[in-house]
DNA sequence: TCTGGGGTCCTAGGACCC
DNA sequence: TCTGGGGTCCTAGGACCC
């Protein structure tokens, strides 16, 4: 059998990772309900969520079902040097690793069975490594595609492993709910209960066509391919992110347009320090606007050039904002975002280069060269500086097949 | 179940180009 | 000068994920 036959990919989820976090670093949390976040609840221990306390609940209901539940305030930075000690853990595993979030990725360990055994002792290590090196316990499914480890990973919540044998994939598969599709949330659930489909197997019985015509195209169709085990997404290493944001909610507390222009300075500046930070500029800035009934907008605007320059987006920002003012007056506002979209690398590299007829071909090794080194679409424009002047040039993108941006 | 903060992908219409 | 087909980009909204 070949070794794309075999159950090789793993899904490697944390368990309540931020209150696994908060219970790892203060003993007298262990075994006791605890929840992370007092207005709204980010997580919840296992002994919490058995009083019914889930994500994202608001902090009163949560305190209503488990009174006796112990509140404490998120730590971030605490959660992010965790993660990276459970990815470094994985990184050791395989070179194959796709995170997916702060607390989960997939694992290809394919190809690794002479040098670290099978898919089923490499996952037995691999959550021992966690709890031992990190203190986590963390939940692993193993199957065959990235879709079955994921359900499988669900299933087994929490610190549990999984593993879907290729010959009973179907068996497994086809008795579960709806819901545990990996893409069907209340929305999508509601329209296929309303249509009498409750199981995934009896999502493999309908015909894709119909599946399409209820849900649209791409997620029809996806789901059908689900439904009957066909996932042949490969465990992508290296992906990049498409969009940096940050937001802030504030409740029903009255706004008045200087609030929310202090509100828009500080998450501007959030997000074009992480830009800068992540050596990326985008193009496309989002203001996000959620209202009193809950109802949300958006409303963009695409810059001619990427940039991490605070003025700049700020500058572009209020203007987003002064053109939604009458809408936010209308409808009363609870949320405000700012995100920058269509990133790119930030590459800038002077060269000193005379340019004249002669020298044209100079340039266009220095930028093949670029491309080369930063990829084809990170090297954007040109900028020319004279004694007295600039100017400024975009560069069209060699038409090769190369994409580097992910 | 009454909602935080961080993201992803898809859809659909319109502008614009050839 | 009454009008096709194909493509890209932008904007806005929606569903979903952790």
């Amino acid at each position: 059998m070949f070794e794309k036959d075999q159950a090789h990919i793993l899904h490697a989820d944390l368990d309540s990772f931020f209150a696994s976090v908060e219970q790892r670093d203060n003993p007298a949390l262990r075994g006791r309900p605890v929840i992370v976040g007092g207005g709204v609840v980010l997580a919840a221990s296992y002994e919490a969520k058995a009083y019914g306390v889930y994500t994202p609940m608001s902090g009163r209901q949560a305190r209503k079902v488990c009174p006796q539940a112990i509140v404490v305030e998120p730590r971030f930075s605490a959660y992010v040097e965790a993660s990276k000690a459970v990815f470094e853990v994985f990184e050791h595993t395989t070179p194959m690793v796709e995170g997916l979030s702060i607390d989960e990725a997939f694992l290809d360990v394919g190809g690794l069975r002479r040098v670290s055994g099978t898919p089923t002792e490499i996952a037995v290590r691999l959550r021992d490594q966690v709890r031992k090196e990190v203190g986590l316990p963390i939940t692993v499914g193993v199957a065959r595609t990235k879709f079955l480890a994921k359900v499988a990973s669900a299933v087994a919540k929490p610190d549990g492993l999984l593993v879907v044998p290729p010959e009973e994939e179907i068996a497994f598969l086809h008795p579960l709910p709806v819901e545990r599709l990996w893409g069907v949330g209340p929305i999508t659930a509601a329209k296929l209960h309303n249509a009498g489909v409750f199981s995934v197997g009896e999502v493999a019985a309908l015909p894709s066509k119909w599946l399409a015509s209820l849900l649209g195209p791409a997620a029809g169709h996806h789901l059908h391919a689900l439904a009957h085990n066909r996932d042949p997404r490969p465990v992508h290493v290296g992906r990049r992110r498409r969009s940096i944001g940050s937001q802030r909610a504030f409740g029903r507390v009255p706004k008045t347009a200087q609030d929310l222009e202090a509100i828009v300075v500080g998450l501007v500046d959030r997000i074009s320090r992480r830009l800068r930070g992540g050596h990326r500029v985008g193009r496309t800035v989002v203001l996000r606007l959620r209202f009193d009934d809950f109802s949300r907008a958006t409303r963009s605007q695409t810059l001619t050039t990427a940039t991490a320059n605070t003025e700049t987006i700020l500058q572009t920002a209020r203007e987003l904002l002064s053109d939604v003012m009458p809408l936010i007056e209308e409808r009363g506002i609870t949320l405000v975002g700012v995100a920058i979209a269509n990133l790119d690398d930030d590459c800038a590299v002077q060269l000193a280069l005379p340019f004249d007829k002669h020298h044209r071909t100079e340039l266009d090794l220095a930028i093949d060269d670029l491309r080369t080194r930063f990829g084809n679409k990170a090297v954007t424009r040109a900028v020319l500086l004279k004694s007295d002047d600039s100017w400024e040039f975009p560069l069209l993108p060699d038409p090769g097949p190369t994409d580097t941006d992910r």
